[in-house]
DNA sequence: TACCAAAATGATTTTGATTCATTTAAACTG
DNA sequence: CAGTTTAAATGAATCAAAATCATTTTGGTA
């Protein structure tokens, strides 16, 4: 019989294009994309260089293979981290604190995603496929009329993952950690309420909401005076 | 005298500089980094390969060279794109199309952006003053009392900046043009609401008219009562 | 055990960035 | 304006790293 050893050598191959992927993510990671060595990755593999070119044409291969995994993975986690009982306010919430934490982990693995080929459109299937997951949730929402019919799902999804990813860079850059009220502001802005979230505002700039409150602390007290 | 001569040459070499920008920026938007070769750029600018080298220490800093430039140039655009009169508002919109138009227009250097050297915080020193024309906007309509006091600036800037970004990169994917929408709904998301409206209010974050309405509403009574 | 095909190897080739000894041009001097 | 010095430019030579390929090893099969 052939085919379980068919299988076995399958697995075998399988098991060494994925540790030939953890190490050029890993290098890529570290190095970047010029500055990471073929003969790095093989070294990191445990395998030798031309071994590499049996599994992928070339280094930008290579580079799409790291890049389409992660994304496909990214696509998966996504969908686990979604209660499918929850509304599409909450869904959309999950989604965004997933996919902020994701990128902000792996950022480095996320730059190099536009920087694989930006001409071979196909190299960006897997971006298109973890996206969708946004649209099935608006969809989902204005299906059960949680959303208004013309939601314009397609303007709202560069909204979510524009923001989302060009705060992810913003806090890098600044060597800034995960902020919770990012993902609470985008969601008032984008489900149609006010911001407001003082979040990081230190107090130095009072909210609407800090106004209020004082204003109705001197009615108190003009109340209490007999002066109201 | 030698004031003269200094000036002429200073000048040639600065033509001779620019000479190799406009190479390289042809040669790295139509070939992309690595695929752009020096020798490509050299012949490209009529001057030879080390030539390239007085200028520039490397492929990389010759990047840098190239996208600090463009994000330079647009910098100065978008301050002329601006009606100094206008209010807060209009000028974002006017900064919304400028900024559109022009990522698309250079799609490719724009591309090129995060790619020139991560690493090195400085290659981001023409782009974070370019996005401090976003803040000036913001800051003056705060201070004239066009936006609320506790606009988060920052985070607006990630809105702005990231949706009008992916918005770009989702056009250019799909083969579409400039879309006249993209700006309007943005703008519509970040100010529509905020001035007045109540009645989408939840309550729990009242606007300024709710002050406005409360404050009138003490200075009646205290007036009625004579405490003014 | 002997055989075959698939898989792996790493020395060799190729490509392209970078350097540098040399040439050419410009600026200055008397 | 000829001579001298300094700056700029050149492109052949060097070097690092990607990619190839003739050879070896491995695993499955009869």
């Amino acid at each position: 019989m052939s085919a379980t050893p068919r299988n076995t050598s399958r697995e075998r191959i399988e098991a060494r294009e994925s540790t030939i992927l953890d190490a050029a993510e890993g290098i890529f990671s570290r190095s970047g994309f010029d500055g990471a060595k073929i003969s790095d990755i093989a070294r990191a593999a445990s395998v030798a260089e031309g071994t590499v070119y049996l599994y992928y044409k070339n280094k930008r291969d290579l580079l799409a293979g790291v890049v389409g995994r992660f994304w496909c993975q990214l696509t998966q986690g996504a969908e686990d981290a979604i209660d499918p009982q929850a509304d599409a306010a909450q869904q959309l919430e999950q989604l965004a604190r997933y996919h902020l934490q994701s990128i902000l982990d792996q950022f480095e693995v996320v730059s190099l995603t536009y920087r694989a080929r930006p001409q071979q459109e196909q190299d960006l299937d897997q971006v298109r496929e973890y996206v969708r997951v946004f649209d099935r949730i608006m969809q989902r929402g204005v299906d059960r009329g949680e959303l208004p019919t013309d939601t314009p799902i397609g303007q709202l999804r560069d909204v979510f993952f524009g923001t989302l990813e060009f705060s992810a860079r913003t806090l890098k850059l600044r060597g800034q950690a995960y902020d919770h009220s990012i993902v609470s502001n985008l969601l008032l802005l984008m489900l149609g309420r006010r911001h407001g979230d003082a979040g990081t505002n230190g107090g130095n700039n009072p909210s609407n909401r800090d106004l209020m409150q004082r204003l109705e602390s001197i009615q108190e007290h003009l109340e209490k005076r007999g002066a109201w």
